[in-house]
DNA sequence: AATGAATGAGTCTTCATTCAT
DNA sequence: CATGAATGAAGACTCATTCAT
């Protein structure tokens, strides 16, 4: 009797399980016999339910960014009417939110990261995630500030929280997300305030 | 006697070849026979200089950092006595110099950032790189400011750069390298100028 | 489901292809490769049941001393309450059974008498199966003299049937099997019988 | 300036050096280059004295074989017209000989049976030692004894100092030594008291 | 005579994938 | 649905041998 509806719950089993051999052993070095034995089940079934390698490491990346971006929403609906300010530390809050910073997270997205490059199955999602992140950014600043501007601060925020997340992935020190939201909401106070000085294309490039 | 002093060589000719071959296939698909390969030589050459194939990464890792701080170091050297702000710059235009900018060096780097994780002879270099990093912003920042602030501008500018590059790296355009040196600019320019509203520990966190 | 409990039966394949290459190529040149070949089976298959090439060897070493002892073992049972001569009789027999004799056997015990000198695993073994013989003939040889004389007895008709072994399997050939065995015998009516002139320690070494 | 007679100087440095690797990594494990360091030259320089590993292997185990020989023959000197009996203890004793029991020898010794199996070129040198120690006894024997007896004779105690010197060998125990000329000396006394009982063919196998 | 750099064939081992049950 | 036995291609590494100097 073949048990139905064990799609979804096996899909997440497999899932849970890439996460955690990534965790442990990092992607290079995960391969599908680990994973099923993590998931608990058979080699086999990987094949049954991902067809492929690589399209276990699809699903699994998709499920990342679908977290990192179900955090950002929900942050974001329950600060609707809030000031651009209070909205941009919500989206700062949920990239370092605890879904996002277990170690086995920030592991495989650094390895997706690294991946992505040579593989365009990753490639589109990494884009695809890049520009939501970079137009959610943006739509918010676009209310303190021209639109010119509000897209270099937004170029700038989404790099400063790639910057402190990738420093807190490499030091392996959970300790460091204070810091790291602190300078975050700093970066936002500063673009808010508006520029110490406009950045300008060359004369800004040996000021005294 | 056979031709000595080939060492050298040999081993330059390898790590450039190393470069290319995860510039064009990516880390996890450079194989020992690729490399030598494309170095023009037989695959027992890298054994017999680099003993094992981390070895040959663990060294082309090094010879990527040294170029990097050989960099920030001229630089730095040409403008001694200058003001702080245009240290910072040169440190800044040398994280995007031509040798760190090329595709090659960006791929190798994120792969390297992303396999030091389990890798504890890269994690190795990859922390005193960091913590040099770190270490040479924090004392130009201290010129113009408390240690305290002076660390966090550090941490924050450190953050900035690698989020800029990552993005530059991940996007593949060359062109983002002006866009992310200006971004960078403003942040130094944002710090030097005194925080627009000083980071607090909790109050910070919930701003209207 | 596949097909179930096939690890014994493979295992057995494997032992025996192993026997085989040993014989016809020598432990040196027994690849992995030619083991499978000889098997009728893949390649990655040992990996899969053994683990390793030295499981394989181990566990082939295991399977030729477990025959010896078994072949003993039995030729006891049926001798049980024989006169030590007759049991003696039955342990050398087996020492040249039909299942020690074979060259492949011969070959393999050879190999791995050598390579056990640096290779701890089957050094184990050695020393167990050793171990296991001597005392075996030990007890024997107590019930028809004192202790003393039963231990230095037990020695020496070890060393003479592995001598005898050893000599057959250098010569290769299978005949001398019928005077290896009178040979064995005559060494064990000499111990039986009282010794010619008990042996001491110093004053035998130069004897007129 | 060609220094000239280098020949044999360099040929038993390297011999030297080739004992001294197997007596520590054990002859599959003993590669050129391992005894060109061993030896202090360089690589090349193996190929350039015996053309090959083979050739390099072949004359070890010569010198091995000739410094057993060369004891034996010196020992027979000097006691040219004592009896039999002080002339096999002397051959006896030669094999137990210092040069004959350190570990380097032994393991080669060991080694060289093993691999004689399927290397014609040490095959040969094997048999003709087998063959000349066996004559060697034999010799001595037809004095004391009619010429069928004494071709067991020699062949058994053959057979019991390979057999003792082979344990020694795999239990790697220095002390083994004294109790394994005992028991040797024994087999000489036996032999020379005349057999307890006749072995005959068939008859003798199940003996009361 | 001697060097040691270079070669490349050969070996072990790993692993994604397939498939009969 | 699920299993896990089996495959075989691919990669890292070793090492005897060659050869220009």
């Amino acid at each position: 009797m073949p048990k139905t509806g064990m799609r979804p719950i096996r899909r997440a089993q497999l899932i849970q399980a890439t996460l955690g051999v990534i965790d442990q052993a990092g992607l290079a070095n995960a391969t599908m016999a680990g994973i099923a034995r993590q998931a608990g089940t058979s080699t086999g079934i990987v094949s049954h339910y991902f067809g492929d390698k690589m399209g276990l490491l699809q699903a699994t990346m998709r499920s990342v960014l679908r977290d990192l971006f179900r955090a950002m929403h929900d942050r974001r609906q329950a600060l609707r009417d809030a000031s651009p300010g209070a909205r941009l530390h919500a989206m700062i809050d949920a990239n370092f939110d605890a879904s996002q910073i277990s170690n086995a997270v920030r592991k495989t997205w650094l390895a997706f990261w690294s991946s992505s490059m040579h593989e365009p199955a990753l490639q589109r999602l990494q884009r695809i995630n890049q520009r939501r992140m970079q137009s959610n950014l943006c739509c918010v600043f676009l209310e303190a500030m021209p639109p010119d501007r509000a897209r270099n601060a937004a170029t700038g925020l989404a790099a400063m929280i790639d910057g402190l997340w990738l420093r807190a992935a490499l030091s392996n020190d959970a300790a460091d997300t204070e810091l790291a939201r602190r300078l975050a909401y700093q970066y936002v106070a500063f673009q808010l305030a508006g520029p110490a000085r406009t950045p300008e294309k060359s004369s800004a490039r040996k000021p005294a």
